[in-house]
DNA sequence: CGGAGTAGTGGACACCGTCCACATTAGCTC
DNA sequence: GAGCTAATGTGGACGGTGTCCACTACTCCG
């Protein structure tokens, strides 16, 4: 039942935003009454969270599927370059064809489901975790020099999500789909270039 | 009266963003009954729309502020690179210290309120104004090369805006002054680059 | 001077989040 | 197996919000 309002706000968020998790919607969807959901949640505020927090997984899960679909052996320099931008292109169609859970994604600040500054045991599923990895990659595969590592995951990701939040909902987003995807192409090109 | 609503507006927006910036509280301010808004304003959305504007405009004026403080002449390479700098940094510090105006002026997707691709006559006075006329400044500086530049408004903006974004709302919103100050200056440095 | 349009009022409705008291049901203890 | 306990869902209510309708007062102009 709880992950049945989870369900059903994350439907709900996907198709009109953060805002359109609304509890007694979500309550009315699983057939029960509005008060139900407070057994569970104690705040229209943490259903959102949580829904916040399974938008952001989608996001990752996309992050990871561009990943894997590049070829090319750990550590190749040229693969380590396209696993990179592979992970641009992803957040790119996730802001695009998700605008609700995007917007949602980034509704809450509730910081450690991005990506925690302390790297603990096994491969982090956070979004910032999947651009740490490839920036190390690229450490490794030796195209980016080790002293521009640290931090430089930050740019980068302003870089492309400010791209994502701008021609997505934001105020550039009436523009043709050849000019959104040649302005995301020159943003990519752009934060390739700062790696040399 | 109007502009009372407005003003009003324009204070909850201030301290609490968008969602704020409620009909009955505005009327409430102005000593008023709630439908009076009703003659001014067709929608919630539509005094929003209009607070959202004046959270634009406040951005402009911030970024036209930070440019004039800057001494040298037009067309001086180092004036006009520190110009541009300029426009970067009256952004973030207005993202910073006016977290609820920063978050309004972009809650609505009023395209032409930012600035409008055709340029007609006189300076213009929005926040992508703003930034075009120093990039312009920095082609006619001999800076940048006027091949790059058509569009380069966006990537940067871009940049600056998810910086903006991540550091001040974000998920990156509880670090340190330092820590944000040098996280932007980085993002600065990174643009700086890209003009070379 | 009188009619017309305009700004503000009063009351109402539907919707939302949330709180309280209650019913039902499951599980565990003696 | 009986009875207490904790959990889960129900019903009703309250305050807040956006919005609509009918109504009033005032101002301005012919």
């Amino acid at each position: 039942m709880r992950d049945g309002l989870v369900a059903a706000g994350l439907e709900l968020a996907r198709s009109g935003g953060p805002d359109a998790v609304v509890l007694r919607e979500a309550t009315r969807i699983v057939g029960v009454v509005p008060n139900a959901a407070y057994r569970h949640f104690a705040d229209r505020d943490e259903l959102l969270a949580v829904v916040c927090a399974a938008a952001i997984g989608e996001l990752a899960d996309r992050m990871a599927e561009g990943v894997a679909s590049v070829p090319g052996a750990y550590g190749d320099p040229v693969a380590a370059g396209e696993r990179l931008r592979a992970i641009g292109t992803a957040y790119f169609a996730f802001a695009h064809d998700e605008p609700g859970l995007f917007a949602t994604a980034f509704a809450l600040p509730q910081q450690h489901a991005y990506g925690t500054p302390d790297e603990a045991a096994g491969t982090d599923r956070t979004p910032l975790g999947r651009l740490r990895a490839a920036l190390d990659e690229l450490v490794d595969a030796d195209v980016l020099d080790p002293q521009r590592r640290p931090g430089l995951e930050y740019p980068i990701w302003s870089t492309v999500h400010g791209m994502a939040v701008l021609s997505g909902q934001g105020p550039l987003r009436e523009l043709t789909d050849v000019d959104r995807r040649q302005l995301e192409e020159r943003t990519l090109m752009m934060i390739g270039e700062t790696l040399r």
